[in-house]
DNA sequence: GATTCAATTGAGCCTTCATTCAAGTGAGTT
DNA sequence: AACTCACTTGAATGAAGGCTCAATTGAATC
């Protein structure tokens, strides 16, 4: 059987650091996609009703998150869906998201 | 009355965003210090017998977690006694740092 | 199949950041 | 006062990151 993935989809045997996790989330942007997705899957069009951001730059944002595993892509006809990845649901408290080194409240 | 500074050292009147702390707790070697700060004030030299790094280096980071108001800096005799920042430890829980948005555990 | 809408990709630019090196400070020692 | 120890600073370099623009994909619609 293969080897479990951490958070970051990477072997559990290296050392999945909480630094790196971090440096994903240590951005305005980001922090707030993460946020938001905290309400339920989103379309790309709908995240951007909160942020308002250029829609090219969004887009490179979430290739950002979903490269660390920390949300999920699914194409919904012409739309796409994100949604906050399972592991982090899987460890989610209400508006707070464990990521094991280090749980994220939003207010 | 000068306002009041937040945890960045900054006017509390301007949001101190989640992700500006975590932008400097998220390097690996600035996490680590603070996780050895955990264990009580040390000096840079201390500090700097887990980490093994160069000085210098240790030394821009121990100054990036000044300026984020993470630590303090305390001149002791020749040396240099780094601790965690009294508004950090006053919302420590264990090994664990509450900074509002965010809260990290070590293990 | 051409068009439109939704989102993505890749290149380029500029800024920020981590690291190193050389030089400087601050405090105790001789 | 000169010396050493402990640490800091500033400049320089290279790598990484955020942002924008132009071009592209993918899926529905005409």
């Amino acid at each position: 059987m293969k080897s479990s993935l951490g958070i970051l989809g990477q072997p559990s045997g290296e050392e999945v650091s909480c630094a790196r996790v971090l440096k994903v989330l240590a951005d305005e942007t980001r922090l707030a996609v993460v946020e938001i997705l905290l309400n339920g899957p989103k379309t790309v069009a709908e995240i951007n009703e909160t942020l308002g951001v250029e829609p090219t730059l969004l887009s490179h944002h979430l290739k950002a998150l979903r490269e660390a595993q920390l949300v999920t892509r699914e194409q919904r006809g012409r739309y796409v869906r994100y949604a906050l990845a399972p592991s982090l649901l899987a460890r989610r408290k209400g508006r707070a998201i464990d990521l094991g080194c280090c749980k994220l409240s939003f207010t």
